[in-house]
DNA sequence: AACTATTTATAAGA
DNA sequence: TTCTTATAAATAGTT
């Protein structure tokens, strides 16, 4: 999408990265959303930055995945 | 999408909201892959399906969210 | 942070 | 249910 087809591998340019995450960062938070509704499924969504920012959507319905997800959560 | 829009509420219609999952949930899996790939972000996706499937994408590089993630999943 | 040209995702249909 | 296609939505580059 966009003015000119982007192909996937790591954007090298730093800002342009940082712009890319938030985008589609939020873009993936509403879709994993949505299709909980939609379907009735249960999403749990973790991102991480590279500067060790967290992102997350979780729908807390019938199951919950949010408490453990925090402490799943570590370097290796 | 798609040829009408699509109001963000619970499909009623089974087998629509079965094939709207799959498409979907498809489409989310890639976009976290895109997302992890183009950013350097870790990322970690679990998709339940009402009838108890469990679809998930992690990428693996700088963190591990997968091990955990299986124990953290539980009904409420 | 907004815009907009394009690409991509996908709702219906075949 | 797998493929197609018209259309909505996301977003890359620009301002």
């Amino acid at each position: 999408m966009g003015r000119k087809k982007l192909e996937i591998k790591r954007i090298e340019n730093k800002s342009s990265r940082q712009v890319t995450f938030s985008k589609r960062r939020n873009g993936l938070i509403e879709k994993a959303r949505q299709l909980s509704v939609l379907c009735d499924a249960s999403v749990a969504l973790l991102v991480l930055s590279a500067s060790d920012k967290l992102y997350s959507f979780s729908s807390g319905d019938k199951y919950d995945f949010s408490p453990f997800l925090g402490f799943s959560f570590f370097p290796i």
